[in-house]
DNA sequence: TTGACTGTACCGTCTGGACGGTTTATGTGC
DNA sequence: GCACATAAACCGTCCAGACGGTACAGTCAA
């Protein structure tokens, strides 16, 4: 078995597809089922009603950001070395390779805010314990803030940075969190 | 006249009312029409149809922002001074009372993404040129990405950062912006 | 008289969801 | 190895309500 298409992935990945091309707006299940070639009663078999399938996408959005964020830092800890610029770096990755995954966030917010609050809670705490064990814990939150910006502006479609601008502003954030502990 | 209640601005007030408390996703006319204490009919006499509403809800948010940004950047040119400073310090000002005009960057985006690439690019502009009379213009865009952080993970109902934690931040950054020009 | 609405009725389409039916995978007894 | 049972995975249709938008007759202040 190579590769198992499960099929739950696959109605995911659909449905940040179409929020991404149509915008969250137009996150339906019949697109979700069009986009994904699984019927509308095949949608519905996996996930119950849309709600169960917005959270399904915000919960694997959490999972995905969380599980790199944390084996960035508990690596350094473990060489102990600090988080920051470790995170810092996973994080980029994230930046370069436009991310369908957070497209979850614009489809979650345009049909239960509120539910984005709860459940992003833990990257808060896991942001919050990066930045409080780095050597001036108000610029680490300042550098993550930074890369919020960059991510929530470019899923929302604007363009604040262009594009030639954003390496040196990405090298430049490796480098503050970098010295800050050298 | 102490006040004309302008009743194409008081059905902006409303759409972004709902948007703000319901999400992007029950914008809808008779929602707007309901909050806004006018008549669908009444609605539709100002807004020909939803695409119309849209478009004012951007064009008002980006009249609000360019016209503090551009007073602000003027203001520190005829004095000779450095514009980020008081930029930063202009922005600062629509960060601590929350600010239901952004909402418009939600509906929009559920919407008719692609909308605000075209609508925002004055900001992106102006933001520029802010940055590229600093000092360090790189550290001037992060600065001000920063801003956008906070602004736009607030607007989706993210708390990455605590409410404590918000005002060493933003004092920071005035200080970061000021300390560039000394 | 005119511009700014109100109120109601209506239309075609879209949407979420329920539902019954069908195929496919997994055993289980023989 | 095969017939059979069972359940999981999936399909396609139907429906009630919501939605965007139209139409239009009437109200009312300037």
């Amino acid at each position: 078995m190579l590769e198992k298409p499960n099929t739950k992935d696959v109605i995911l990945d659909a449905a940040e597809t179409v929020v991404a091309r149509d915008g969250s707006g137009r996150l339906t299940i019949d697109a979700v089922a069009a986009e994904s070639q699984v019927s509308k009663g095949g949608v519905l078999y996996h996930y119950p009603n849309k709600l169960a399938l917005l959270e399904a996408m915000v919960a694997r959005m959490i999972d995905s950001v969380m599980a790199e964020i944390t084996a960035a830092r508990e690596a350094a800890e473990a060489e102990g070395q600090p988080a920051l610029p470790r995170v810092v770096e996973a994080l980029l990755g994230r930046m370069k390779a436009p991310d369908n995954v957070s497209q979850a966030l614009l489809a979650a917010s345009a049909e239960q805010p509120g539910l984005l609050e709860a459940a992003t809670a833990p990257i808060a705490v896991e942001f919050q314990r990066v930045a409080d064990s780095a050597a001036d814990p108000v610029l680490a939150q300042i550098i993550l803030l930074s890369l919020d910006g960059l991510k929530l502006s470019q899923l929302l479609g604007l363009r604040h940075v262009r594009d030639t601008q954003i390496t040196p502003i990405l090298e430049r954030l490796v480098a503050m969190s970098r010295e800050m502990h050298a």
